[in-house]
DNA sequence: AGAAGTTCTCGGGCGC
DNA sequence: TGCGCCCGAGAACTTC
């Protein structure tokens, strides 16, 4: 489900809806969602009586702040959140309530249980995995052209496949991926190495633009995707190739492809996206 | 039936 | 040979 748009977006509305809860206790009903640490009992109780104080995002990660821990959290491909009263029905694949001492409840669902949650004292989350081997964030304003030419040098892999690596630049996943690519007029499959200069420019000003406007509008909505508030996206409405397989392309007509690139899903127009 | 917005691991192959 | 890198396949799971 959730790429940079999507996270940046649950992030601002958890700032919203729990930042200053305290959490009287916790209950985890899927085992296999808690990471760290091994005992999910454990887990319960070193996040008793701890109040949050905010929520960031590192590429598809949300970072929990509490006094004195920080819950890493990843969505993966459904993984939401949604705050409730205490007294609402619990929904099917809810996994893991967070209840607070003023009776309201932070639930985390995920129909496929692939999400995961890693706990941490504060500080020492970079150092270790999930957080460890992130790359560049391509909103961060040091993002620049020369930076993320750098950050791609050398590979030899299909651009699509490069860009999808969370280890060179994050957040971006198989929307954002088809959507920056057709922007820039590149190939899902030229080698990485073989990008120009001017492709280069083109293709990190495809990438900003493209996830800055959907965070604008609160990301996409393909499926599932709701913000913590139950809200969708919009940036659905605006994407250009993901999704469109056999329309006509917005720029030339031609229909639109579907392949499958890297064991994705890969949509792309076969005139304006050129091998070179 | 096969694919879905993610990521990890595995085994095989390639080049230096 | 050994290492690093790359690739594809398969895995995790449920839903439509």
């Amino acid at each position: 489900m959730p790429e940079l748009p999507e996270v940046e977006t649950v992030k601002r509305t958890l700032n919203q809806l729990v930042k200053g809860k305290v959490i009287d206790r916790v209950t985890v009903n899927l085992a296999r969602i808690i990471q760290r640490p091994d005992d999910i009992d454990q887990f319960a109780f070193m996040l008793a009586g701890h109040r949050i104080e905010g929520v960031e995002r590192r590429g598809k990660f949300l970072r929990i702040l509490l006094d004195g821990l920080v819950l890493v959290s990843h969505l993966r491909m459904e993984g939401r959140y949604g705050v409730y009263a205490g007294s609402d029905p619990v929904e099917k694949h809810t996994h893991v309530i967070f209840h607070f001492n003023d009776g309201t409840e932070l639930r985390y669902k995920d129909v496929r249980q692939f999400g995961t949650m890693h706990l941490f004292q504060p500080g020492e989350e970079f150092a270790l995995p999930p957080l460890n081997k992130l790359g560049l964030e391509p909103l961060d304003p040091e993002f620049t052209p020369g930076k993320f030419k750098e950050a791609l040098k050398g590979k030899t892999s299909k651009i699509k496949a490069v860009l999808l690596n969370q280890a060179y630049v994050v957040g971006i996943g198989n929307i954002y991926v088809d959507e920056s690519l057709f922007r820039a007029g590149i190939h899902p499959e030229q080698p990485a190495n073989t990008l120009t200069d001017k492709q280069f420019e083109a293709l990190h000003q495809a990438v900003v633009a493209t996830l800055a406007e959907s965070v604008e509008v609160g990301g996409s909505s393909i499926k599932s995707y709701v913000n913590g508030q139950g809200e969708m996206g919009m940036f659905q409405h605006r994407l250009k190739i993901y999704g469109r397989q056999n329309e006509p392309c917005v720029t030339c007509g031609t229909p639109i492809e579907k392949t499958v690139v890297g064991g994705r899903g890969t949509h792309y127009c076969p005139v304006c996206q050129t091998l070179n």
